[in-house]
DNA sequence: AATGAATGAGATTTCATTCAT
DNA sequence: GATGAATGAAATCTCATTCAT
């Protein structure tokens, strides 16, 4: 893809977002997408297959952007106490300062169809195991139990800052999402040693 | 409701089970579910409002079933530990051996319509509050830290089961789900004391 | 099917017909075809499994009944000869009394996707067959020669026919195209004999 | 248009000829037919006013050397039998050769919107006349019938190939077309004498 | 109470054509 | 002369819900 390409694609991705956290999922057509990114309906499948691979693209874009922020964070830690608390304060901080994005990926992305929800599935697999690799390397180092099983603990520390993420939407976020981080994080290392 | 009148109620729910575990939430059609009950299109709706109605009292219905459980199981514990352990054991061995429930209220149900899934998040609520009756009790009893935030340890708690329960039905069902019971209330209980 | 579904099924081909005969081929919308019929366009549905569907029954049906009423009339006939005549006079006669007919098996539906003129390739068979059936009674009565063949034959004389009827509709019908049957006989009974 | 214009304009028409042969009429993008020329969409449109222009032009081109071919050989005829003959053998044979340029003429070509099929109707003329030409030869060398319609009859003349040519390619060409003239020429001659 | 035939709104996607470069 | 990115109109079909019987 060229800059100018690009320049386009994320633009339309942008304006895909905004729609969704506008209008929801189901008031979210093409065409709205297409108006909202200043481009022609059909320029939109010039750079996407088809309206869910806008929407999985959106999801692995943001993901990715997510991922890669927490990777060159964790880069910086020392311990695992300290990458564990790193992701979820980069997880609650960046969710909270982009209400639309985690709007979007926590509540209306997932009214989606299965075979959009299978492809959000493997966008969210390197999270997890990024997750794992961090459980792996505190083990390792003595600093988590030895007898952790990272499969299953991956999943319960995911699916615990899923829930308080989701929950933190729906309430209206009424409170601090990152103001949230250090009883989880305490809960959490608590678990792992 | 005459005791006639439930039967068909219940009759209506049992078919919607059935064809959302067969053919998915979106190849679910009202006139399927007619035909599964057997019952004529129009008289699914002497007994529900509309579409929205029947999935939402069936995921009322089956997670209300799964809450009296616990309740009644509860009942017999001692401590907060054994009750945080039933729990968890009930919610694992129950979906573990109603697949297609767990099927239909883990994967499907989730990708419908905002309005539903906020139906669907008040149905969860009860559930949430049980775990969170749990929780005082155990701080009430000092069998947990007195500096636990109920409100958020609740998410916790449940977001990290129904991560595992969704992962372990996406994943093909390969490995059995009461067994990660152990593991996971380990986890908790540590996170809680 | 019952005979009230019968009504609305001749009602909506009827429809059909005199939508295509009117805007054409591609100016036929499944919406125009409903308006016309007075029925709702999902009603076309509970009918017919498609567009297509609609546009193979409409030539199925009018053909059928070219070839009952050929049928009906050959068995008043003769001899081989006379069976002739009133194919091609009752081919040329009920095209030329039903013009809207004529012009939208002749014209209108040949612009067709392949499936579709697969289809209408099939309907035709029974009518090309009707045809081999004659000049194989006409050979072994001796009234043709023994040489034809008369899986040829049957070809030419139908191609011949059909060019005459689409000439006839495309030159705006200038002339009688039952006036054309004398001479193409004559053509058909030297070609034979 | 100089000779580098003509080039690019045969390799356009010749790039549609196949891209149809390959992928049917409403497979046959313009863009597709851009690519396999080897030359740029727009380009296209430098050498044919639309689409439309360049399936006219191809039908016109393709039929104008049949009708070349035909009249070249004509004049080496003697006696208008061997003229007829000579039309239906070059017609059936030149198709048998060019299988792709049949295809494309018989079958995709027609399945095309009424404007495109009256333009084809037009380039067919100048062959229908060609026929009418040589039927009233005959009649004036007395070979032929003088009492037949050369109007009615050429369309009988034309209409009879057209239906073996088609026919041959739906059965999947298991027969030799060219081994049909004889048999062809025979029926055409009785009648016309 | 039960039926089931009829309704009708609503959105994705393709592709011929243009025009700035 | 050549390019190719951008345009935007247009139509099928599904399915929740109703209501006359």
């Amino acid at each position: 893809m060229t800059s100018k390409k690009k320049e386009k694609y994320a633009q339309i991705l942008d304006a895909a977002q905004k729609v969704i956290a506008e209008n929801g999922y189901h008031g979210s057509q093409v065409s709205r997408i297409a108006k909202e990114a200043g481009v022609a309906d059909g320029t939109i499948y010039l750079y996407f297959k088809n309206k869910e691979d806008i929407l999985i693209s959106l999801f692995q874009d943001r993901l990715g952007d997510l991922v890669d922020m927490i990777n060159a964070s964790i880069r910086e830690t020392r311990t695992a106490d300290e990458a564990i608390r790193k992701i979820c304060e980069i997880h609650f901080t960046q969710l909270e300062q982009n209400v639309d994005m985690a709007y979007v990926t926590q509540i209306e992305l997932r009214q989606s169809s299965l075979d959009l929800r299978k492809a959000i599935g493997l966008a969210v697999k390197p999270y997890i195991e990024l997750i794992e690799h961090i459980l792996e390397k505190g083990i390792s180092e003595q600093t988590f139990r030895p007898d952790l099983d990272v499969k299953l603990t991956r999943l319960l520390l995911f699916g615990a800052m899923d829930e308080v993420v989701t929950s933190w939407l729906i309430s209206g976020r009424k409170y601090s999402l990152s103001g949230q981080v250090d009883k989880t994080v305490d809960f959490f290392l608590r678990g792992l040693k």
